[in-house]
Order: C-alpha cells, then sequence, then structure tokens
DNA sequence: GGAATTGCCGAAAACGGTTTCGCAAATAAA
DNA sequence: TTTATTTGCGAAACCGTTTTCGGCAATTCC
C-alpha cells in the first residue's frame, strides 16, 4: 500500500493537480460534479493528505503543544483529557512535553516552537519560572499562548486558572470552623503562581481570625520527595504539632498521611488536614480526605477552547482574556466532624 | 523577529544554501571550517531550521504518536513520562492521543498516521480492540508499532509487557496463603489482554489449591463508574460476600473501598484485598494496599526505546521483539497479616 | 451586439529544507 | 608528467500541497 498522492488523484481523474486540490478544500472555484467526483475517488484510494506538505506551504500545522512540569498529577492527567477533547474536535493534534519542573528544560522546549512547530502552546509553568523571557520571546516570535493553572503573572498573556487564593482563603477558614486555633500551610514553592495565592488567602483567613502572623505557620517542604517527606514527619514530631495543616499541593498529601500513620497522629483529632487534590482516592482515604478540588478537566477544555480561538481568528486578542472558574471545598472527614 | 531560513544564512555567508545545509548537518562533504563559520553564523542569528520543510523532504518527522485509552491513569502517566524522557534524549516530539477506551476512535487516530504523519507508534489498545485490522493496515504501511501493556495477541508486532500471568498468580497465591479460602477476581474485560493473563493466573492458583472452579469467581465488572460501583456492592453484601478478592485494574480500587466502608466490611477481616494499582496512595489507604505495581516508567522507557530502534535501525526487525518486565507484589496491610 | 463579468479549470510558482549530480581544484598514484 | 582519485562546494531538482494568476468559454449587462 503505497502513499497516494494529490498528482495521482489528478492522472486518475485527468484533470490538474491544482483542481484536485481546491476541490478537496472546498473552493468555490470548483463546479460541484467535479468536487463529487475528486471526493469519489479521493475516499476509493483512501488518500490521506500529507500534513508536512500541507504545513510547509500554509505554513500552519493543526498541532498545539502542551508543555507542563508533569504528567503523574492527577489535575494533569485530567486536563490533558479535556484538552484532547477539544483538540480532536477541532482537528488539532497535540504534542506533549514535559519540563519535569526545569527551567532550563522549559526553556529548551520553547525555543524549538520558534520554528512554527505548532500553532499554539498551552503551559503550566515550573516551579522555578518567575522571569519568563523564553515564554515572552515565543509569544513575539506569534505563537499564541494560554497559561493554565501555574501562570507567569509578570506576562499579559491570556489564562485559565481557578480562584486559588479564594480556595486558599475557604480552606483556612473551614480548619478554623472545625476548632484548629493554629493551622500551618505547607507551601511547594515560594515563586509559584498558584502557592502564592492560595498562601495569600490562607494568610487572609487567619488575619480576620485574629491569629497573631508567626513565621511558623507556612512550612516550606522542598526538595525531593525523601526531604519532603522527612520535612513533614518532623513538622508532625508531637513536641509542637500543629492542630491543622493545609496540603497546597496532591504531591504533599501522602507524606502528611504516612507521618501521621507512623506517628500515631489521628487526624482529625490531633490534626485537621485538607488538601490541594483531584485524587480519585480521596474518598477512600482514612479518614476521607477534605478537598480544594479543581476543576482540571473544565480548565484543560476552557484552555484550549482559547487557544484555538486565538490561532483562528487574528482580530481577537488573546492576551487580554482571562477566566477563572473556581474550586470546590469537598467536605470530608480528614477536617473534622 | 522574523523567522530566518537557510537562504538567509547562505546570503550572510555568501555561500550556497546547499552548503549551509550539509554543514549544519554536519555532512563529510564540508570543510570543517566552513562548517564552523555556518555554526557560528546559525546560532547568532538564533537560526531554527523548519521542521516541516525538512520532514516533508526527508519523509520522517522525528515524532511518534502514543496511543493509549486515559490518561487519568497512574499506569499510562508514568509510561508517558518513561516514553517522554527517552523521546528528549533522541530528539524525537510525542503526539498523544486518547482513544477512550472506543475502537472506533482509535480506528480514525491511527488512519491519519498513513499519511506518515509519524515515524513510529505506541500502542495501548482499548478493551475493545479485539481484531487489529487497523493496526496491521497501519504497520503495513510501513509504520513501525510497539505495543505496550495491552497488547493485542493476534498481531505479530513488538511488545513491551509486564508479567500478568505470573502476578495474577503471585496475587491469588498470596491471598490464599493469607487465609482467604474463596477469592474472586474482578475483571473488566474478558477481551483484555492484560485482563485475560491475569484471570489465567488467578485460575492456575486455584486450581492447584484444589478449589472447584465455581463460575461466580470471576465477576464481570463492566459499565459506567457508577454501575461498577453497583456491581461491587453488591458483590460485598454480607450474604456471600467472597474472603478475597483481586481487583484486577487500577479504577476498581476506590469503589471496592467505598463499598467496604459502606457496608462496615472490614479489610483484611472480612475481605482480603489486593489491587494491581501504581496509585501513589496505595500505602496511605487504611489499610494499606497490597498492589502489584507494574514497571510503569521502565515498560514507557523500554517501548520507547525499542521503538526508536526500529526506527531508526530498518534491518532490524521490530516484529520479533518481546520484553517482559516483570511487576511486583507489594505486600501491604489490604491482604492480611 | 459588443463589453464586461462570471464560472471553471490548468500551469507554475511558491513553502524551506535536502539530496543528487556535476565541476573544479588539490592531492595521490602510476 | 600523466592519470586517477579525493575534497569542497554550487546549481538545480525534489518532497506534496497550496495559491496565484491567467485563460477560455459561457453568461450577463448596457
Amino acid at each position: 500500500m503505497s502513499k497516494i498522492t494529490i498528482r495521482e488523484l489528478a492522472k486518475e481523474l485527468g484533470i490538474a493537480v491544482s483542481t484536485v486540490s481546491k476541490a478537496l478544500r472546498d473552493s468555490h472555484e470548483i463546479s460541484t460534479e467535479t468536487k463529487a467526483k475528486v471526493l469519489e475517488v479521493a475516499t476509493r484510494l483512501n488518500y490521506i493528505p500529507n500534513l508536512y506538505a500541507s504545513s510547509l506551504r500554509r505554513q500552519k500545522s493543526r498541532t498545539i503543544a502542551v508543555v507542563i512540569p508533569e504528567v503523574a498529577d492527577s489535575f494533569f492527567s485530567i486536563a490533558i483529557n479535556g484538552i484532547e477533547e477539544v483538540a480532536r474536535e477541532k482537528g488539532y493534534h497535540v504534542l506533549i512535553y514535559l519540563s519535569h519542573e526545569s527551567l532550563e528544560r522549559e526553556t529548551e522546549i520553547l525555543n524549538e516552537f520558534k520554528s512554527g512547530r505548532v500553532d499554539g502552546l498551552m503551559i503550566s509553568v515550573t516551579s522555578e519560572t518567575c522571569t519568563g523571557n523564553h515564554i515572552t520571546a515565543a509569544m513575539n516570535s506569534g505563537l499564541p499562548v494560554v497559561f493554565f493553572d501555574r501562570i507567569c503573572e509578570d506576562i499579559q498573556a491570556a489564562r485559565v486558572i481557578t480562584d486559588d487564593f479564594e480556595s486558599g482563603y475557604i480552606a483556612t477558614r473551614h480548619l478554623l470552623e472545625k476548632g484548629s486555633l493554629h493551622p500551618v500551610f505547607l507551601s511547594i514553592s515560594s515563586t509559584l503562581s498558584i502557592n502564592q495565592r492560595r498562601e495569600a488567602g490562607f494568610i487572609k483567613a487567619l488575619q480576620e481570625a485574629g491569629i497573631p502572623e508567626e513565621k511558623k505557620s507556612i512550612i516550606p517542604c522542598t526538595g525531593s520527595d525523601e526531604q519532603i517527606a522527612a520535612q513533614i514527619l518532623q513538622l508532625l514530631e508531637p513536641a509542637n504539632r500543629p492542630d491543622g495543616l493545609i496540603a497546597s499541593v496532591e504531591k504533599l498529601v501522602p507524606p502528611v498521611y504516612m507521618a501521621c500513620q507512623q506517628l500515631g497522629c489521628r487526624i482529625p483529632d490531633d490534626v485537621r488536614v485538607v488538601g490541594f487534590t483531584n485524587l480519585p482516592a480521596a474518598p477512600i482515604l482514612q479518614p476521607a480526605l477534605t478537598t480544594i478540588t479543581q476543576p482540571a478537566f473544565e480548565m484543560g477544555k476552557t484552555a484550549a477552547a482559547l487557544l484555538f480561538k486565538g490561532i483562528e481568528k487574528t482580530s481577537f486578542d488573546l492576551s487580554k482574556e482571562t477566566k477563572v472558574i473556581p474550586s470546590r471545598l469537598m467536605q470530608r472527614a480528614s477536617s473534622g466532624a
């Protein structure tokens, strides 16, 4: 089964290649009968246009890139689902790149896009990414860009985010209402947008409650998984154990539960817990985990839809768009009765 | 920042475009000095080759496709990690497609590859995929294909799998040793390769143990998530509750724990549980889940490496390759003390 | 009825690299 | 010294599609 090209269709039909091309693209220059004939032969011979020839000529690839820190995280994997769904509807293909939380890698990846590799880019930045030169460089080369979830605050670009500040606030208030007197916030990166906002919501709730702002209440959890586990283990030692905590990202949830099991620390009696996560296992943990659940699927869909709008309508100024899709507090046993 | 092409490099250097091209590809026809000059100008002007022009001429795209049923499953998301790692090393790009367990969708997706869209394909088939006509069609068009995890038994092609039969056997023996007298196997699809093998291992262990092969011991769990939950809930009713069970895929784990919580069914005292899963939450479940953990990352890496070997060495007959990477039984509390 | 328009199609030039082939000079072999 | 061979480079064809442009006939408009 050799590849069949537009030339062979033309030969088969006894007409010019340009006519075939126009017929296939449903040009008004071509009569309905000719179109029908071309279409018939094309399907009969199972003609599939060569994407690269087409992309080369038209300077567009019907391909988008998704750059995320990692895929083994429920938020991102669910978001990809949403992205793929919209892409498929629109006839676009999606390339995936993992930055592994490395700014250097992210920069490398984005640099390749300047050649016109992709028609658009959706990105959730690295926790290292504070300056976005590589991103603005890509944007300046004419690439439509949509940030989703983890954005770069100082770049004027389309954003699809969730209400991280409010979620941080709500989670904290929830802990306070459940009786926690000194909740702590497990922070993963002081430069990460979502972390900053959640943290700000946390602080606001604390201030409103008249709780003195001790430095200790924000606990940085950084480094390898093992290091994080050790930090959390230390935090939950009986000596100065907090009575409530917020796991600001999904990866902090397992070490928290693990530490509690090791230390005999009871959730929620000793420490009330809320986690930012989309883990399907949240309701089956013991006790079931109260979560701030992000609208991952919707965010993926929305971001993709926005990107396609930016790609297809040149008149549309993508950079002014910001969509905020609210997260939800799923109240379960881990935060108290 | 306008796109800069190879012609502009040539003009800047005062040499022919063909020379520039060859220099950039490090051809032996070009002197070392010329190469150096070309390289200098190329980096200075930040030249990035147009992938589509290159792909069109060379008939290869340095792009592979990964087709999987879904991404929101720890196995697949970890496998993607492995794939991406190898792809990046090799300078390949990876397109991702989700079949959503639909054969029709899978067929559509594969059909597009016949145009030379990608240089190779890694696929984990749908549970609906018993006949692989669409896959052999793609293979016949010259596309190197590697199956990973969920294979199509009747297609002669490269495979990277885990020892599902042995794992099913080991999981079952483990349950029996822990005192389960009549373990059951929760099956998700009778056509799915991994399901069949795991089931076969289960049956073998039962036979060896002299347990009469009752039909009831293999429980089909199909349909929507809600339907599956209902089926499992019914199964675990006290009346004829099994004393051990194997969740043959990850998505069955939450409904099992959920049902036990609802019914007051104690794990492992009432029912011993083993699950096939890579869930990071497995150790923090109460009780911690005994798992058959698949080498997802290694499988992704191995499959990708194999595919690239098949792509790059035409002499290499991919279709005869089968790599089996063993899974591991992670013994935890859910299967008994 | 002549001019202007419209409808339909074909030839050829793009798109931006890669590759083949040929040519001249330099080197090696005879 | 003559003949082969090698080395380094340039001209042009090529990959498969899209698009511009022009042409011819049929139609519409004064």
